[in-house]
DNA sequence: GCCGTCGCAATACAGGTGCAATGCAAGGAG
DNA sequence: CTCCTTGCATTGCACCTGTATTGCGACGGC
């Protein structure tokens, strides 16, 4: 029974049971031992393809990162800025199951990287990234009133924001994403 | 030595160690026993004043949230709508160590909340009320193009999410300003 | 002066944690 | 067939966790 092991499809099988526990019952809940349990697995197996603890939070945080960024970039084929604007803020609010999940694990994370700098580097340049693109965007559609950047820096810090308020159960989702049609008439006037 | 401690003053300073733990090195940090070295007595006592850990939690969290609500009620006295708004808003990002801190704190609770409920009223009630006052000052100030109530949720959004990006050493605070200064220029047009 | 209660300290305990070490079956390479 | 590497499983260890228990000195009320 060697060698014939993906090891890429097995971590990943393993991260993904963390972040199922990771959204239900908090990064605290994510031990050697639970991940083990929720993947359905030994301890052992979890030790052989993680090193250690931190090896697999960095990676399963990775891989969510990943998702995320895959999934904004299939929307951006074709579209007018605005509407990539919003496909691609859209993908990013816990608006189903999947993005829930998501946003659960990334906001753990969040708190997690405040702390422990080793996780940091990767939230932050995939924030720089997609705060660079949605600034071109809006200099592409001309807005006027505000800084592309700054307008930018909003636009992620405010679905930032409406994702943390859905998750702790201030604000329903459909709200959020209405707040975020304001904002965006509020920038691109009306459509 | 008995009878002439004040029950309250000792829960404080309890919960301030609580908080300075949590802001430095996380929430899962804290401990009765760390708690305790934090602030300097045993652990003995810590458990004297709060029976379980989730009682001292929930203290402690409901302690920074009315620190936040008191400092942000002191701004409100005598200014005009525009004003009061971004006074208050400013409250709320962690421009200085100590709002820092609180907004470390407040993070790290709200990844916990979102996991263990009792703890999510405490914030629910706080984000409403706050809302209900940013809706009340923009419907005062009669702005245009948005929903007053949307345009307050996309506030306090707006600054949460810039909170979590200053804290995620994403975003530089005087730019989290700026881009606060940036939205209301949106809203209510130029000062 | 006695006594009861308050304010704390110390210790014990069962359970969980990350990690290291060891064992061992199953295949491919020679 | 033999060996040796791969892919796990088991077990053990030292440490940390929340909580319960016990002890005990110091005051306030009588």
């Amino acid at each position: 029974m060697a060698r014939r092991v993906d090891r890429r499809e097995r971590r990943e099988l393993l991260a993904d049971a963390l972040m199922r526990l990771a959204a239900a019952r908090g990064l605290e809940a994510v031990s050697l031992r639970h991940v083990a349990a929720e993947a359905g697995v030994s301890t052992g197996m979890v030790q052989h393809y993680f090193r250690t603890k931190d090896e697999m939070m960095v990676f399963a945080l990775g891989m969510v990162m990943d998702r995320i960024r895959r999934r904004s970039q299939a929307v951006a084929a074709p579209a007018a800025p605005r509407e990539l604007v919003r496909g691609l803020l859209l993908q990013v609010l816990p608006l189903d199951e999947t993005r829930r999940l998501e946003n659960h694990v990334v906001l753990a994370f969040l708190a997690y990287a405040a702390v422990k700098p080793s996780l940091a580097s990767g939230l932050r340049e995939a924030a720089a990234q997609m705060r660079g693109f949605l600034a071109e965007q809006l200099r592409a559609a001309g807005v006027d009133g505000v800084d592309p950047e700054q307008g930018a820096a909003g636009l992620l810090a405010l679905v930032d924001g409406l994702g943390l308020q859905v998750l702790s159960q201030q604000y329903a989702a459909e709200d959020a994403a209405a707040a975020l049609d304001a904002q965006l008439v509020l920038l691109f006037g009306r459509p």
